[in-house]
DNA sequence: CGTGCATTTCAACACCCGTTGAATTACACA
DNA sequence: TGTGTAATTCAACGGGTGTTGAAATGCACG
């Protein structure tokens, strides 16, 4: 009913291969060495037709980054039990979050981080203020020491993603997750809420 | 005395420059991004010079990395006064280290092995071989625990790098190495000598 | 002086890149 | 059926890359 006149824009299949192939392939190689010619070619299409749907390079990254996870939804579950093993439960969530789909957009966004800095800063912005920002407040933990306790949290948590995603270094890329969290919860929870001068 | 014929090769001074303006390229930029003829410029040298000094861009690579520093040599020095404190000490070494000109190279290795394949085989080589597995014999660690244990030394050590070198997340990146090395300390300490299943 | 060799430069090759504009195809509506 | 519009492709531009071989330069020795 009050169709409009012409062909409907957006051809859901290709549109969806076209991400597909880009989340990929910046997932695999980072943004600069990801190619928008192996991309089209990946998705079967002429790369000006990733240009036509997507525009430029950045606009293309940026939508295949689009919300494949919001980290506020996950947080309740994080804190559903009150502090006590809060370190614990956060690893586990960490690792079935990247274990699924969603990592692959994160290596992609770390892949890129490290070489490139526009996706450098998009990658600190969305780290501090969508994540540990939020995580800090809703633990009520002392404004005054949130900044330093957030840091060596993703100082922990980014050397994991690193060691076990992205360099892949063994054993702890094959390691279950139940006894990563084990191993690592503590040093988490005392991030979180220990005492860091000395011992 | 003995003076072979012909004028001697390797002039010093546009060698040096040539190897310490590709240290800083891909330090700054990593292997894939860092080019020759940026490098090349920078060393106020034709492009081709760096060829013919150093031969592929693989080989120029290797020969920024040659032997910053040797952790062999370092060891020593933190296992010094028992296992007690080892983890606070080894801590304070890494950003000693990294604070360094040594650093340079390191932040080059890990920018460049994380997109690129080769450089990431190399650093993971470098890591296991030259660092974790002489630490893990030297510290008399339960060899059936070890490669666990290393693992989880070589996440929070390589986060904290990622964090503050790399990536140079505020406040981290900023904090004064006796902070650190009191709030990572005691997580090392666990790694290694604590126990790693629950609290 | 002259000759050999190391140093250095120049110019070019072949390749890959992101992006663009025009041309072609095919569908949905009037 | 005709027409507008979206989907798709083709060919090309300008620029950057690593690498190469030949040429030029200048020093050290016989």
């Amino acid at each position: 009913m009050a169709g409009r006149s012409g062909r409907r824009p957006g051809n859901p299949d290709t549109r969806e291969a076209i991400l597909g192939a880009a989340r990929s392939a910046f997932a695999e190689r980072g943004f600069d060495k990801a190619s928008i010619r192996a991309i089209a070619s990946a998705a079967e299409v002429d790369p000006a037709l990733v240009h036509h749907y997507f525009g430029t390079k950045d606009q293309l990254f940026l939508a295949a980054m689009e919300a494949p996870i919001d980290p506020a939804q996950l947080l309740p579950d994080v804190l559903a039990g009150g502090l006590d093993g809060v370190g614990e439960r956060m690893i586990r969530m960490i690792l079935r979050v990247w274990d699924g789909p969603a990592g692959k957009a994160g290596v992609a966004l770390i892949r890129s981080a490290v070489t490139n800095d526009w996706t450098a800063r998009l990658f600190r912005e969305f780290i501090t203020t969508q994540v540990l920002r939020r995580a800090m407040t809703e633990l009520k933990v002392d404004p005054e020491e949130a900044p330093l306790r957030s840091g060596l949290i993703a100082s922990q948590i980014g050397g994991l993603i690193m060691m076990r995603y992205v360099i892949r270094l063994e054993p702890l890329a094959s390691t279950s997750p139940e006894a990563i969290a084990a191993a690592m919860g503590p040093t988490v929870q005392r991030y979180l809420t220990g005492d860091l001068s000395g011992v």
